[in-house]
DNA sequence: ATCTGGCAGGAAAGCGCTTACCTGATCGTT
DNA sequence: AACGATCAGGTAAGCGCTTTCCTGCCAGAT
């Protein structure tokens, strides 16, 4: 691997003219040297090494981004959100998926903080699990206090500058929107209990049913997986133990795209026997048949905002940018049949 | 931000000391200095610099990988197979997405040539451009030639260690299964004319068919992004120039989804009055309506395959593994309505 | 009591860059 | 004509770590 000084001597000039050259410094150099420069750096293939270069700056150049998984398509939304505001400011994205592991998600703050990102986004769920969560926030504070800012996406635990969709309006929203349509049987699909996202849309929703004098039992409520599997496997079991029911509310798009194609194997009609709600519109969810009914959440903005707060050194003070829901009326829901 | 002098300092020890305390070198350390190391670290919330542990070591530490993007579920279905492999041998994988731009490509390589990241996978179909190709390979040679390891996914123009998936075997698959239906009036939505992936499948598409005695004429083929919006776009231009067609075969999924979404605002029967056939198969093709029928490719396993191959040092010679297309039949296709 | 080996720990030389500071030449000033 | 200002370019000191090599100590052997 050609280096610097290889340059330097080929093109007969010292180490810091090359540099100066190679990275447009402010110095001066003549016409004439920096050609000779540029043509021994073509000749020799030459590309400066990352790490030297960081390390002699002790510039953060990077920004270090922890999400769940970047292939569920939620995170794939509000990563090219993060992506799009990184890349016009001239930052690298480090990615990192955590899997729905507490204990990566810290490793890989550890990680980020070695690699001396200049930021640290952590998007996803938080847990419940105060625990973990004061070791997070101990590790997140060390980074802090060196410099490094941390903003998060729908995580209440973290103190500092955060994007919160409005999870709690959206199970609102829902529940009005069942209430609305009639129904009284419903099933509740949800993520896992250890992530505040279903906790806070589950709260969201019961208080809208609440409203409407309507109860929503614990055992009409399944937790599993967050993904399409987890969706089918849950609305089964429902659908086995209760048959009559007329609703399905399935906490992320996800599952309820796994529930639709548990109830089109079993072939219930969709939504003349059972409706279905799903909750975070992702692209695909128009695609399905029928076209999903669901809450909204602006994830590309979300993944904008957060990256903005990021990067701008801003405020001292904390800065939560709340992001409403929507409600998206499709084809998946109807009036609850009598 | 804490060093380790400032650590070594703290636990009253040198510089070297501590540094092996903390990696667990060979060299033996007495257990009291040891737990003195240790609780300074802890103290201190040390975390070494990466960039100057990289450069010490001249190390290679992480992966590079170039997609075109990672939130196509056709690549982050190929990256998590990248992943799978990466993590198991310890590696750190810096995704960079090109977005179908060669110059980012070429920029690309060059970044992670500069993090002196141990390989680096290219994933993604090639351009037909001659001039960027001879480019793109110079780079990779020069990288190859520092001791940098390359491995492709489904680009012929690369020399060097490679998986392919079998675009053109699929492409025939297509055109037999078409054949067998009994269509004769085929649009087909493709993908950009520059990707070697459209050509090779629509070489196949065509030999299949005529071997069949039927013929492509290019007016029914359509070039749209390789994308959602991109095939519903093709193909409500196929079907304003040619309302008889039978079957629309797109080149990939996600334009196939495109496709039916269309096909479903014109109230167009699928399968009954035109069939709808995909390529790829990502997971996505079941939960449409009706599921697609598609050519698959084993995307995961290809990943898999082709990190496991950058990571092997092994032979000099280039090693190329070709991975079968299959065919999967589901609901949007049917037989040729007479 | 002296010598050798072995062994824990430290000193210091880099890894490949950047950049503050210095040098020597060139120019303009009185 | 002599002096300082100006400027291109070079010198060298780090950035934070790893690792080789060396030092000084002690146990065991003679």
């Amino acid at each position: 691997m050609a280096t610097l000084s290889d340059v330097a001597r080929r093109a007969g000039v010292s180490p810091a003219t090359a540099s100066r050259v190679i990275n447009g410094s402010s110095k001066p150099v003549t016409e004439e040297l920096r050609e000779r420069v540029l043509r021994a750096v073509a000749e020799l293939q030459y590309v400066p090494n990352a790490h030297a270069q960081l390390l002699a700056r002790s510039h953060r150049g990077a920004v270090g981004v922890i999400v769940h998984d970047v292939s569920d398509p939620y995170f794939s939304e509000i990563t090219r959100g993060l992506q799009r505001v990184a890349t016009d400011q001239g930052r690298l994205l480090m990615i990192c998926n955590s899997y729905r592991d507490p204990e990566r998600e810290l490793e890989y703050v550890e990680l980020l903080r070695g690699q001396q990102v200049a930021a640290i986004v952590l998007a996803g769920s938080g847990y419940h699990d105060a625990d973990f969560t004061r070791l997070l926030n101990g590790k997140l504070a060390a980074y802090e206090a060196t410099g490094g800012r941390v903003a998060v996406i729908g995580r209440h635990e973290h103190s500092g500058d955060a994007v919160m969709p409005d999870n709690r309006g959206g199970g609102e929203l829902l529940g009005q929107e069942l209430c609305r349509l009639g129904h009284e049987h419903i099933g509740v699909v949800a993520g896992p209990r250890v992530l505040t996202t279903t906790t806070d849309r589950l709260t969201g929703l019961r208080a809208a049913l609440a409203e409407h004098g309507r109860e929503l039992p614990e055992h009409r409520i399944r937790y599993a997986d967050f993904d399409r599997d987890g969706g089918a496997e849950a609305t089964a079991a429902l659908l086995d133990a209760e048959p009559g029911l007329t609703a399905i509310a399935a906490l992320n798009d996800s599952m309820a795209i796994g529930a639709l194609a548990l109830l089109r194997a079993r072939a219930v009609p969709v939504p003349q026997q059972v409706s279905v709600f799903g909750f975070d519109d992702m692209p695909m969810a128009r695609d399905v048949t029928p076209a999903l009914t669901t809450i909204r959440l602006p994830l590309v903005e979300m993944g904008a905002r957060a990256m903005a707060l990021a990067l701008d050194p801003g405020a001292a003070s904390p800065r939560v940018e709340s992001l409403a829901a929507d409600l998206i009326r499709r084809d998946s829901s109807g009036p609850a049949p009598r």
